[in-house]
RNA sequence: GCGAAAGUGGCGGAACUGGUAGACGCGCUGGAUUUAGGUUCCAGUGGCUAUGCCGUGGGGGUUCGAGUCCCCCCUUUCGCACCA
């Protein structure tokens, strides 16, 4: 190979990452001797194409990885496919192909895609989640977990479409209509699988302490998400029945302002409301047309109905109507609460539109007296017009009335959580099939370890109405494991965030075909360094907290969280909007790595904004990137000889003098800050410093010890670029003489001595504004400093006339002088 | 509705623990090179009523000093459990 006196970066690309191929240089194995570091980007739904967000999300974490590696670890960096899902089954009906046909041919062409790029993936790890090598051990977990009783069957609501006779994924209905027919959306309780997260809960919650490398506001999310709430679990009597109804609260002082209770449309008390009353059946039927999504819940207008039952106090003995309401969620507590309109502005809302009574039981402390005419008061005060429990702080009466409840066996004190139970079972066909075979005997029967995988058909014909395995006699015909008669399999699926749960973990051994995770795991787990979009701060990194957990307490892990930091990547923006689609503002990053080269596509992701922020794209400033390597490349081709020769010179630097002495002190001055950037995974700043470096390696004189200056500034911007731009700086590393392997260089270091100054200068600020410099040798104290700022004459003419009160000297930064 | 963030030149962004606001890049202006366009190189570039004043979404506050800390407000984005 040649320097070329143009950069052309297709084909040093090409031979860059033939060489990588060859070498296997991005292959790892488990070695104790070494620092293990895993750097691990979210895996894409194959979709088609990479967009914009995969290549800045595979971007940071290919730097990330290079960077570790250069530093001496022994860096894992996995990819793979989160490929079941819903797309797949919308493109079967759009093109009519299987959505297994589908889903492959996209992952052989991203593959290409991401290879192309030059990612440093050790592709022997590879993991596709529809292939049954990988999904027969999230149904081995399931049945295990289905044993020890992490998993339950219960009803649970879905969006059915009348029409189509399907379950609608919450996507697929638009305001309250079917996507393809828009008829109306019902809603309807169906038999569905939960795992137990809530057993997990207070552990998730107290685990997130421990997350200190995670954003904080990730963190927040997770704790509010979880909404862990200490209160009292109080029981109703119900007049003419025996059940009691039980409603949970945060504020039992508020007990004795209770006017009204409310249930959810579909609680028992609300069907025997029904019975005899034509307008309570039209109510609960009319909240069967309710999405099932909380935002839609949330923001629609608050009704009920007055069901004719009555509760009774369970202090008071006072009879209270019951309402059936359409805020109130099933499944979500007890499914009914308790209604205190003077003290919770939702109640007091409810109170005011169908005119029950407002009663006044807590006062400010301060002795004041809110208007509950206007709003609710919400604070917590002294309790009034309570019985026995007046007189009593809200926090007395908390622990009182919780007391005598409890006595009375009407309530206790209890910890009620936000999080609710995972709903894993999906009326789908895309996805793992859930194994379990329903037999008429035995019931729910998990399908026995040596029977699995249950392998989802893959060559089917779809429609898109329901799921095709649910009619395939030879897929749900079956026998019993437990006692050998005629069963039939389940046909729902899991949600696919069961395999996007635990993919971290299989890539250290997907080729255990004997067990689901091995000591491998041990080695490489927890993941170093995770990345992906802020949109996952939730849902997916709280699910697979939790499995990361299900899989310690199978002990096939040795670890309490799977991720130790994260890393949430910004949007891609254009025009200040996010690229889809649907707003037709997408850049293809295939067009711009034909055009540009993948080095300058990366370059300009990294440079355009921090990883965390959202980035706007910019086809100029692409451009910008582009013009910066084809600097890097000149640059080496007009000083190829200086290059070689200085890197021989280099060694004893004291005798530099004068401007190339100023000169590598900059350059020094430069690599302090972006190694600092560079731990941060700033690298924005990081490329504005290579950017510098380029700015001011051909400005240092010629003569003396020039080309060693040059050679050493020059080899800094290689390596701190080789993570960022990996093609250009490998090929100029090599070429110019640097080494055969740059990821194999030593990671460039600050020379201390080179950032000594003899003289520094200081601003000076009068009053707080800049008005004037000084230059004072290095190392003099602050009164000498004090005394050069005022003798300096812009100094002398802003004080003029004034008394000068005192001097504030920041060392090696700058004078105050305060005057008046 | 609830929860979480973000607002800095014409644009993307920089500013270490409160210490020169605008690094670096894009764009723009002028110049050089070129037959021309493009490329490349050099210089300049926050605003204004310019010896100075004003400037980090808006309004208050703390401080010698605030983009940074505190309070209130506005706008935008993300998530809300079946999109992934």
């Amino acid at each position: 190979m040649a320097l070329d006196e143009q950069y052309k970066p297709e084909s040093i690309e090409e031979q860059t990452q033939q060489q990588w191929e060859a070498q296997q240089t991005f292959r790892v194995v488990e070695d104790s001797e070494r620092e293990s570091f895993y750097c691990l980007s979210m895996f894409p739904y194959p979709s088609g194409r990479l967009h914009m967000g995969h290549v800045r999300n595979y971007t940071i974490g290919d730097v990330i990885a290079r960077y570790q590696r250069m530093r001496g670890k022994n860096v894992l960096q996995p990819m793979g496919w989160d490929a079941f899902g819903l797309p797949a089954e919308n493109a079967a009906i759009k093109n009519n192909v299987p959505p297994a046909k589908w889903t492959y041919e996209n992952i052989e062409y991203m593959r290409g895609q991401l290879k192309r790029l030059g990612f440093g993936y050790d592709w022997s790890r590879e993991i596709a989640t529809c292939r049954p090598e990988y999904y027969r051990w999230e149904q081995w977990l399931f049945t295990r977990l289905f044993e020890k009783g992490l998993v339950y069957k219960r009803t649970a609501p879905v969006n059915w479409c009348p029409n189509d006779q399907t379950v609608l994924a919450n996507e697929q209905v638009i305001e309250g209509r079917c996507w393809r027919c828009d008829t109306d959306v019902e809603r309807r309780e169906i038999p569905q699988y939960f795992m137990k997260i809530t057993a997990y809960a207070d552990e998730l919650l107290r685990g997130l302490d421990t997350l200190t490398g995670w954003p904080e506001q990730v963190r927040t999310m997770q704790r509010n998400w979880i909404g862990r709430s200490e209160g009292v679990e109080v029981h109703f009597g119900i007049e003419g029945s025996e059940q009691p109804l039980k409603v949970f609260t945060t504020r039992p002082d508020t007990l004795m302002g209770v006017s009204y209770v409310a249930v959810a449309p579909e609680h028992p008390l609300a069907f025997s409301g029904a019975v005899n009353n034509p307008e309570v059946a039209a109510f609960i039927e009319e909240c069967r047309h309710i999405e099932t999504a909380e935002a839609a819940m949330e923001t629609m207008e608050k009704k009920g109905v007055d069901t004719g039952l009555k509760a009774i106090h369970p202090i008071t003995g006072e009879k209270v109507p019951v309402y059936a309401a359409n805020f109130v969620l099933m499944g979500y507590g007890e499914g009914a609460v308790m209604a205190v309109p003077a003290h919770d502005q939702r109640d007091w809302e409810f109170a005011q539109k169908y005119g029950l009574p407002i009663t006044q039981v807590i006062a400010p402390a301060d002795g004041s007296t809110p208007d509950l005419t206007a709003a609710a008061y919400t604070d917590k005060g002294v309790l009034v017009s309570s019985g026995d429990f007046s007189g009593l702080t809200s926090a007395e009466a908390f622990d009182a009335i919780a007391a005598y409840l409890e006595g009375e066996g009407k309530g206790c004190k209890r910890v009620n959580y936000r999080l609710r139970d995972w709903g894993v079972s999906r009326q789908r066909y895309w996805g793992c099939p859930i194994p379990i075979v329903n037999c008429p005997t035995c019931g729910a029967v998990p399908v026995p370890e040596d029977q699995l995988p249950v392998v989802l058909p893959e060559d089917v014909a779809f429609d898109g109405i329901g799921s095709p395995i649910k009619r395939m006699a030879e897929f749900t015909n079956t026998t019993c494991p437990k006692c050998g008669g005629k069963a039939e399999r389940e046909t729902d699926t899991f949600d696919t965030f069961m395999e996007s749960s635990w993919y971290y973990a299989r890539y250290t051994c997907r080729d255990n075909q004997q067990a689901m995770l091995d000591e491998r795991a041990r080695y490489w787990l927890p993941v170093d360094q995770y990345i992906g979009g802020i949109e996952h701060a939730i849902l997916h990194l709280l699910y697979a907290r939790f499995y990361h957990k299900l899989l310690r307490d199978e002990g096939l892990v040795g670890s309490d969280e799977p991720f130790t930091n994260l890393l949430t990547q910004g949007m891609v923006l254009k025009d200040g909007a996010k690229m889809s689609k649907s707003k037709g503002n997408t850049v293809d990053p295939q067009e711009l790595i034909e055009r540009y080269g993948a080095d300058t596509v990366r370059l300009f992701t990294m440079f355009a904004a921090p990883p965390e922020q959202s980035l706007e794209w910019s086809d100029s400033g692409v451009e910008g990137a582009y013009r910066f390597l084809r600097r890097v490349w000149a640059f080496a081709v007009e000083n190829r000889t200086a290059l070689g020769a200085g890197q021989s010179r280099q060694g004893n630097w004291n005798e530099l003098e004068g401007e190339q002495a100023a000169a590598r002190r900059q350059v020094h001055e430069v690599l302090q800050q972006a190694l600092a950037d560079f731990g941060k995974y700033q690298f924005n700043t990081v490329v504005a410093a290579c950017m510098k470096l380029m700015n001011l390696l051909p400005g240092v004189p010629a003569g003396g010890r020039r080309d060693a200056v040059v050679a050493e500034g020059y080899g800094i911007l290689l390596r701190l670029l080789g993570p960022i731009a990996p093609h250009i700086s490998q090929h100029l590393w090599s070429e110019l003489g640097y080494g055969d392997d740059i990821l194999a260089a030593p990671w460039p270091e600050v020379d201390e001595s080179a950032l000594v100054k003899d003289t520094i200068e200081l601003v000076v600020q009068v009053n707080g504004k800049v008005r004037g410099k000084v230059s004072v040798p290095a190392g003099v104290d602050n009164a000498a400093i004090e005394q050069a700022a005022l003798a300096d004459t812009n100094v002398l003419r802003f004080v003029e006339g004034m008394e000068v009160k005192k001097v504030i000297v920041v060392p090696g930064r700058l004078v105050n002088v305060v005057a008046k």
